[in-house]
DNA sequence: GCGATCAGCT
DNA sequence: CACAGCTGATCGC
């Protein structure tokens, strides 16, 4: 024990000392004594820099894994008697308490044996496609602690792998965001306001003489596309998380402008993504409730959902059938706090009061949502239960909807359905032909090589044209 | 005891 | 690989 936490503080000098190497050589000093990232760090072959996309983490650690207790109980399917006088102790935080009964007992059927490495931490460094080279700021860069040369923290949006880090201890810097996405870092995650600097849409603003404009994402909400124009006239875009559209080839700062450099949310680029629009998709749901509706009509309406985003998929089928929304009292917040009109009249904080109940994704399993069902009161008989997420897709599927088929057990029907707030490959080949940008670094899906070289050769056909 | 963080999992 | 998390475990305070 004791010898893992030196191996650990060592390891944290090491990375710390590794950490200064890769600013020493891509950091200076500007007259003010602030770091900005070099420009320059940048090779045209999208080839040298490996190294820099892996965060790096202490690997003499991951070998030292350590053996905790092996949950017998959980293995058998079997409820620890242990937990029962653990229970008035640990806080739960469990779907059904969230729900307002008791778990039935927890029957994973095959839990892995449990590993710890919390006792050996592994220290990330920035990398590099989070900093905006001549600026001295980052974008999602929350876990590295404070990145050095970077005097501006830039948040696309609420989404916690973007987030991730940021907690209400925050120190290190200025947090730069849409005013949707200020309010949820306030009230969801306690950062002190003093850090938080909520930008307009669409405004065009001064930051460290570098001029910044936050633009709709078209992602969830509050996300942004982020536009850098720097004193020597380059400018930047980086799109955090975002579903290329129409639209966005009439924002002034993106059509018939130049963009030097694009940070592009790669997650779909690969041909076999052909998602249908949104629209098509939320048609689809809304005529799958109708029928099932008209053919059960004692049936309870359930959609997933994460934290923020698709909410218009329990929208639309609010419309449709005319019927509120229910969903739990901190759902109910955040939703209260994107400010949309008319968003109070369609919620519901009483759960018997309508057939349509919005719950964490992760809760759409079968057990569980027979569990939901049943303590509806006998109200109903059946449930149909929506999972969106961009990989629910099949190739066969494409952009056929009426070729999905739900899965069922019992009264439980489950639809996943191809609703996705990032762009498919035909929308990003779209963007990238219409921006024309002299350089793509993409940000999603580079840990690997091969998919990094994949990716650059799509955008050099896609720019070839 | 609480909050932060991490590996593993989906 | 990643979506956008969740869970349990451990550690620092």
């Amino acid at each position: 024990m004791e010898k893992c936490k030196e191996e650990r503080k060592l390891m944290k000098e090491t990375v710390i000392s590794d950490s200064s190497t890769f600013d020493d050589l891509h950091s200076f000093s500007d007259d003010d004594g602030e770091n900005c990232f070099q420009s320059d760090n940048l090779d045209d072959d999208g080839t040298t820099h490996h190294l820099e996309y892996s965060e790096q983490i202490c690997s003499s650690c991951v070998k030292k894994r350590r053996l905790t207790q092996t949950n017998l109980f959980q293995l058998w399917g079997v409820k620890n008697p242990a937990d029962h006088g653990k229970s008035k102790n640990v806080k739960q935080t469990n779907l059904f308490q969230m729900w307002g009964f008791e778990n039935p007992g927890k029957s994973k059927s095959v839990q892995k044996t449990t590993t710890s490495l919390a006792s050996c931490k592994t220290q990330r460094v920035c990398p590099f496609y989070k900093r905006i080279p001549g600026t001295p700021f980052t974008v999602d860069a929350f876990r590295y602690g404070p990145v050095k040369g970077c005097s501006a923290y830039f948040l696309s949006h609420f989404h916690a792998d973007h987030y991730i880090g940021l907690t209400k201890v925050w120190s290190h810097g200025p947090i730069y965001c849409t005013n949707l996405t200020a309010r949820l870092v306030r009230i969801c995650l306690n950062v002190s306001p003093s850090f938080i600097c909520p930008l307009e849409l669409g405004t065009e603003y001064d930051l460290k003489g570098i001029k910044v404009t936050m633009l709709d994402a078209n992602h969830c909400p509050g996300a942004a596309l982020i536009h850098f124009r720097l004193p020597n006239g380059q400018c930047y875009l980086h799109t955090g998380d975002f579903r290329a559209s129409k639209l966005m080839q009439s924002y002034p700062l993106l059509a018939n402008q130049r963009i030097n450099i694009l940070y592009l949310d790669t997650t779909y680029c690969n041909p076999k993504y052909r998602f249908p629009s949104k629209e098509e998709v939320l048609k689809f749901v809304v005529g799958v409730t109708r029928t099932y509706l008209n053919n059960y009509p004692k049936t309870i309406v359930v959609v997933g959902a994460y934290s923020i985003g698709k909410e218009h998929v329990y929208f639309a089928i609010s419309k449709a059938l005319g019927v509120k929304i229910y969903a739990n009292a901190s759902r109910r917040r955040i939703l209260q706090s994107f400010g949309w009109a008319g968003i109070s009249e369609n919620l519901s904080t009483n759960r018997k009061d309508t057939p349509l109940h919005i719950l964490p994704i992760s809760s759409l399993k079968f057990e569980m949502l027979e569990h939901y069902l049943a303590s509806q009161d006998r109200q109903y008989t059946r449930m149909l239960a929506f999972r969106p997420t961009g990989w629910t897709y099949s190739e066969t599927i494409g952009e056929n909807l009426s070729l999905i088929k739900p899965t069922s057990k019992g009264n439980i029907t489950i639809y996943g359905v191809p609703y996705s707030e990032h762009s498919s490959f035909t929308e990003l080949q779209e963007f990238v032909q219409f921006l024309r940008p002299e350089k793509i670094i993409p940000t999603v899906n580079v840990g690997n090589a091969v998919y990094r070289e994949k990716m650059q050769s799509y955008f050099q056909q896609w720019l070839k044209a």
